[in-house]
Formats: C-alpha cells, sequence, structure tokens
DNA sequence: TAAAAGTATGCATATATGCACACAAATACC
DNA sequence: GGTATTTGTGTGCATATATGCATACTTTTA
C-alpha cells in the first residue's frame, strides 16, 4: 500500500471496515480444518466425550487431539468440563450455528453494500 | 481410527455426512486469509480492477496478488473479465453471500439434528 | 505406589506465503 | 515491421505457520 493514495484512491481498508474487523477469522480458521471440524462432527453425534475417548477413534495421537480440542475451546466451538478425573468436551452446535447466523448478516451488509452505488454490475 | 471398530463405534465420517461433505471447505480456507479477504473488499468497494492496479494498493508483489486472485477465482470468489490487454476481477459478492447462507442451513441440519436424540448427554 | 488422563516440549515435516526474477502475450510507438 | 513497454503468469528459493509424533511431565485417582 503506498502511502500517497492513503484516503483518495484508499487501500482495502481505509473504506470502512475489512472482513477481519467485522468478522472472527480466527474462529473460521479453527473450524475449517479438516481435523478439527470432524472431531466436531464426532462430539455432535456422539455427545460428551473425553480426550481418551476421542483419540481412540482418530488416527492422531492424544497429545495432538488434546491442542485441537484446546484451539477449538478457545473459539467457543466445543464446551469443557470436568468430571472426576476426566475432562468432557462437548460440542457447542448453537454457537457455531449463530456465529455463520451472525456472520451472514455482516457479509450482507458488508459486500451488498455497495450495491446501490454500483448495482448492475453490467 | 481404528479399523477394528468401525462400524459399530463408528468413527465421526461414518455417522453420516462430514463437515466437509457438505461444506466447500476451501472456499471458507480461501476467503478467510487476511490478504485474500482484504482484496476482496477492495474489490468490493472499487469495482473492477485489474491485478497491476490492485497489487498497487497492496505491499505484496505483483506475482503474489496474482495468485491470490487465481485462487479466489477458482472458488468463486471473484469473476474475471479479459479487456483489451488487462484482466479485470470483480467480487461476487452475491455468490459469497449466497455460499454462507447455503452453510447456514447445512450446519443447522447437521449440528441441530442430533438435539432431540442427544440432549440429555449421559 | 502405580496407573490413568491430560498437557507441555522438542523435533520433523507439510503447507502457505512472499519475493525476485524470468518469461509470454498483447499492445504501443518509432 | 520491428522493438520496447505493459500486464500477467510461472519458477525457484526462503521463510512462516500448522500439523503430527514421541516423550516426559503433572495431577488425580485406584
Amino acid at each position: 500500500m503506498n502511502g500517497d493514495d492513503m484516503g483518495n484512491d484508499k487501500n482495502a481498508l481505509a473504506c470502512g471496515k475489512s472482513l477481519c474487523d467485522s468478522i472472527d477469522i480466527s474462529f473460521y480458521k479453527t473450524l475449517f480444518d479438516p481435523v478439527r471440524s470432524d472431531i466436531l462432527i464426532y462430539l455432535v453425534s456422539h455427545g460428551k466425550k473425553n480426550i481418551k475417548e476421542i483419540s481412540e477413534n482418530f488416527s492422531q495421537d492424544r497429545s495432538v487431539i488434546s491442542k485441537h480440542l484446546d484451539l477449538m475451546h478457545r473459539y467457543g466451538i466445543v464446551l469443557k468440563e470436568k468430571r472426576d478425573r476426566r475432562i468432557y468436551y462437548e460440542a457447542d452446535s448453537r454457537f457455531v450455528v449463530e456465529q455463520f447466523e451472525k456472520t451472514t448478516v455482516n457479509l450482507k451488509k458488508l459486500l451488498l453494500l455497495s450495491n446501490s452505488s454500483e448495482q448492475q454490475d453490467k
């Protein structure tokens, strides 16, 4: 980005919001990993499971699954619950769906906004 | 995934669909890259632009921007149109929004489906 | 004290990104 | 027409990030 055309020809970010601002990219990057999305589906269809149970159904090591779940938990994709010596994970389906709904609304605003001034592209 | 418990204790994929099946993960991985989402926003707010114009507004080299746009075009995020010696790219906002809407619907089916049979986890 | 469950660490590999440059194709200019 | 310039792409290399494995460690419980 050249400094000299900031403010008139503007860089992508100058004209309001960026996707990064209005959307939690990290959430989607976390969700759209093959292993993690498989874990999510596994949890959706099997209910609460601990890491040992999960890793027995995947080719990856316990330590790997543990890190994936930590990421997923950090972004709200799964819930964590300690019971006796185990930590049970559970898909937070409602939250995930809500994120998508929210993002869809934001995207409409962000992407279709300029339709009025730019409308019939061709 | 152990082969011996396929079909009873099931791996994540055995129990119906996976996220990968019903959702175009590559589309989202392509979209949720900082540079590419910035390019998308740039195109949304500036209309049709060629690679030279775009790369002048980003810090990356033309060749880098070219590759990003190629990826974006492959997944339908941008439209391509050749005019004289230039190739103009344009955000396909409608398509992007449609993808999100479709995915939201799929996710609801996929993630909230098991609510009835799963609510009492255990 | 031993086993189970989860996590942290170091290392190896895979993938993604970016740069610099060379190249191809189309056009502009003499 | 022939040459130079513009525009976009392909390639090789370097770096950054992500993923996975093996292992050691902590904590809890049997």
